[in-house]
DNA sequence: TTGTATGCGTTATCAT
DNA sequence: ATGATAACGCATACAA
């Protein structure tokens, strides 16, 4: 409404005068200062973000760009919102439905200077597409990535996995089964080599249980108690790619009359909020402050300043189910 | 980087020319929208969208304002990015955790024309303050609020809840407990109204089990459970404020060795993802649909234009709790 | 059909 | 210490 050319007007002095009382940069006398304010004051000034933006080329405005904000994607944008506000910057939010156009349109935004930089949680696009983008700002991934100008703040989760692996062993199970996600991820080619040390570790056969791959919903969980009632019962415990298919199977388990961990154990992966309410052991994968990350080197790239990022570390949370 | 002017020189025509060339609007001849297209392609052109927010007075972005990204916000949110994305504008995140001066931000960047209407998930800040910013663009609320300036995309409860005791009583349960949230909410007021109004139709007596306030967490359900236990195991239903509480009594019960519904029938509210796999009975409550709503009628009041709201309804998800 | 000129609100540069 | 002026990139009223 009202603009510095009018406080301006009013206070009987100039607009760059008005700018620099208001901004508090360059001279301008303690009378005239306290005229401007008053002035500004009484006609409800306030400063037009979209001409600063203009004008200076800075937006203070972040795009993050996931498929759905569902569970762990929620965490990491409730995480990466807050680092962002304590320091000054503003998140808008890019939902792609795994559509890869959707994508480009966040892409595009940037390119547009709507935002100053993106975070990709989660994507499709071909990563050569994203890195063709990195001119228009600085771009980083949650999802685990290489490539010499998209940063990643992946965990590696070797380390995660063994845990649970060394968990289910010490509780006493042998016979562990593995519950995968997409093979394609570079995190499930960790979490197969965590199991082949393992197995080496403790002398045990990689092949007495089946492994599967491509899970990720609870009810693949619940299909995978089928599977061990229906094919012998071997394993005596599941390590599972997620809270998920976690969940799904101590779910079924129970509709089943199933005793977990009597009949089997369950280990999760994440440890989402629902994992608490179904009692279930899982990995605590620290998500908030890996979008912290994800946020101090978007911080460190446009200000072009050192940032140091927190060191992340996984640990087990042990429930009832094994 | 490229801008118009440089578009024009390059393709040998004005500036406007090349404006209504790539916007679409006003004459020009065929040829020469050849000539500043592929200029412009080849050029790497994009239009800077703070220039045009600038100009036009509209940034097409929408502010949402929420205490935390958990659960039912989340699906709020995902509903409400989807419509707008639907249609042209894009949704920039306010997290308060619950702080009125971080609610206050969020409102300055109405007033600062960062975003052109915001959506309140939940707030904490004086209705009256929220509304003193109305006139720098709609806002709308999902809380459940009266306000002549506001409008509320809420449900009435009492059907609901309503839906809840009803099937509660088709299933033989007689002595209904009812844990609610926060007394001051309107939302609690109907579901004591629906209580008194199906214990009047029945002939049961109100009193027959304490009430309980300002219950919404999982460590309040696992609370009652105790109290249950403690004091005489009267109630034979928990009527719950919300999926966690109910939530938190299944996860309880079943550390404590009691069985639902044997012992205690439970029934939640929302029909949050996790209420599935804790095989919870509930209300489902469309939120997706109420954030489309919101979004309708910011963009009716934007746009001024006509836009039909949804009609919303309960419905009960019979699962194993009750 | 096209081009010129102006303004959106701000800040930075440069005189004064 | 202050003010005039230009510039950020775009759209549009108006003239031609």
């Amino acid at each position: 409404m009202t603009n510095i050319k009018e406080i301006a007007k009013r206070a009987g002095v100039s607009p760059s005068t008005v700018s620099r009382a208001l901004s508090g940069k360059g001279y301008v006398s303690e009378e005239k200062k306290r005229r401007v304010l008053a002035v500004a004051e009484e006609f409800d000034y306030a400063p037009n973000l979209n001409a600063l933006s203009l004008k200076t080329g800075i937006t203070r405005r972040l795009g993050l760009v996931a498929p759905a904000f569902i569970e762990s994607v929620s965490l990491f944008t409730g995480g990466f919102v807050r680092a962002a506000e304590e320091n000054g910057y503003t998140v808008t939010l890019f939902m792609t439905g795994s559509d890869v156009s959707k994508e480009v349109e966040a892409l595009e935004a940037l390119r547009r200077k709507q935002v100053d930089a993106l975070v990709f949680v989660m994507f499709k696009s071909d990563l050569s597409l994203i890195a063709s983008y990195t001119k228009y700002g600085p771009i980083v991934s949650w999802q685990r990535i290489i490539h010499p100008n998209i940063p990643s703040v992946f965990m590696n989760q070797y380390d995660g996995y063994t845990i649970a692996l060394e968990h289910l062993y010490a509780r006493g199970y042998r016979r562990i089964c593995n519950i995968y996600g997409s093979p394609t991820r570079l995190n499930t080619q960790s979490r197969i080599d965590a199991f082949r040390d393992f197995c080496a570790k403790y002398e045990l056969d990689p092949l007495a249980c089946p492994s599967f791959d491509d899970m990720g919903n609870p009810s693949h969980g619940e299909q995978m108690v089928r599977w061990w009632l229906e094919n012998g019962q071997i394993p005596d415990a599941f390590a599972t790619t997620n809270d998920r298919v976690a969940a799904g199977m101590v779910a079924e388990a129970r509709r089943l009359g199933l005793r977990i961990p009597e009949d089997f154990a369950v280990c999760g992966f994440d440890n989402l909020d629902f994992a608490d309410m179904l009692d279930l052991t899982t990995i605590h994968y620290p998500v908030n402050e890996q979008a912290g990350n994800a946020f101090s080197i978007i911080r460190s790239r446009i200000e072009e300043i050192e940032l140091p990022l927190r060191p992340l570390k996984f640990h087990l949370v042990q429930r009832s189910t094994t």
